[in-house]
Order: structure tokens, then C-alpha cells, then sequence
DNA sequence: GCCAACGTTGGC
DNA sequence: GCCAACGTTGGC
């Protein structure tokens, strides 16, 4: 089981679109960087990421799964970029943001903070739990 | 809206 | 294979 980070710019995709997308969940697409495609091509089904919302808000505001495995992006034809589905699980009961993860013990090196244009970024244990548990989940 | 940081592209 | 130019992301 590992752990992940997904941001989206809310005015573009936000939780609230990804709730509604219940179950089935949604392709996590349109990801154009070799990292973040990278990243995605480890994840399994099952594992867990969260789910950020970066510009406006720049916060952590739910929890999501994967829910199917990389396969390719369908929105382009470009046999490089692959993408995988994910489905909210539930929201944080506080939000966690950015600001909150500069100054948090046992945060000072998550990718987060550090390379703050990575779209889709691993998330440690350690980090995972605290953060979950500052959103009060 | 600005701009720093970073990634990508393409000429050499 | 280097690096300048350019484009994009995302915090402020």
C-alpha cells in the first residue's frame, strides 16, 4: 500500500466534481510531466492519495483511491502519457493546508513543500498519518 | 497579475 | 550532449 497526492485546480476539477463522480470515479487525466506520469504508473489498486486543491484554497480536502490502473490518457493520442482513475473516499473534516504543512513537524520533507509544481507526488507513511489526523479523520 | 522555479524543446 | 529560449505551474 502506498500513498500519493493529486492537485487539481478546483476551477478546473474540484472535490465536489469528484464526489459526484461516486464510485466509478473519474480518469485522472491530462497529467503532461514525466514524473507525475511515472508516479502514476506505481500506483495500485487500493492505494490512497489525497486530494488537493491548489491556487485557490491550497489545501488538502478529502481522501481518495485508486481505482483502476495506468492505462493511456484519453485525451490525447499521445502514446506516452497514461493515466490512472480515482474515487473519493471522504472528505477531511478540517482542512489541511499548505500553510499548515510549511511550519508541521515531520513535514519539512514532503514534496509538497519542496517541489511545489509536482502535480502527482508521493506521500510517506509518516506523512500520510499526520495528516490525516490534523484533518481529523 | 506577477514572477520564481522548473520542465521541455530544439539549434548547434 | 549542452544550453538558451520558451512554456507552464502554482504560490503570493
Amino acid at each position: 500500500m502506498n500513498y500519493w497526492l493529486f492537485k487539481s485546480e478546483p476551477d478546473a476539477w474540484s472535490w465536489d466534481q469528484q464526489v459526484a463522480k461516486g464510485e466509478e470515479g473519474e480518469e485522472w487525466h491530462g497529467v503532461r510531466n514525466y514524473q507525475a506520469r511515472n508516479n502514476m504508473r506505481a500506483m495500485k489498486i487500493g492505494d490512497l492519495g489525497f486530494f488537493y486543491h491548489s491556487n485557490i484554497g491550497k489545501e488538502v480536502v478529502g481522501i481518495v483511491e485508486v481505482c483502476r490502473e495506468s492505462s493511456p490518457d484519453s485525451t490525447t493520442d499521445d502514446p506516452r502519457w497514461d493515466c490512472v482513475w480515482i474515487k473519493a473516499v471522504e472528505p477531511m473534516k478540517r482542512p489541511f493546508t499548505l500553510e499548515d504543512a510549511k511550519v508541521m513537524p515531520g513535514l519539512e520533507q514532503m514534496v509538497l513543500v519542496n517541489n511545489t509544481r509536482l502535480s502527482v507526488q508521493p506521500v510517506t507513511k509518516e506523512e500520510w498519518e499526520i495528516i490525516r489526523r490534523e484533518g481529523g479523520l
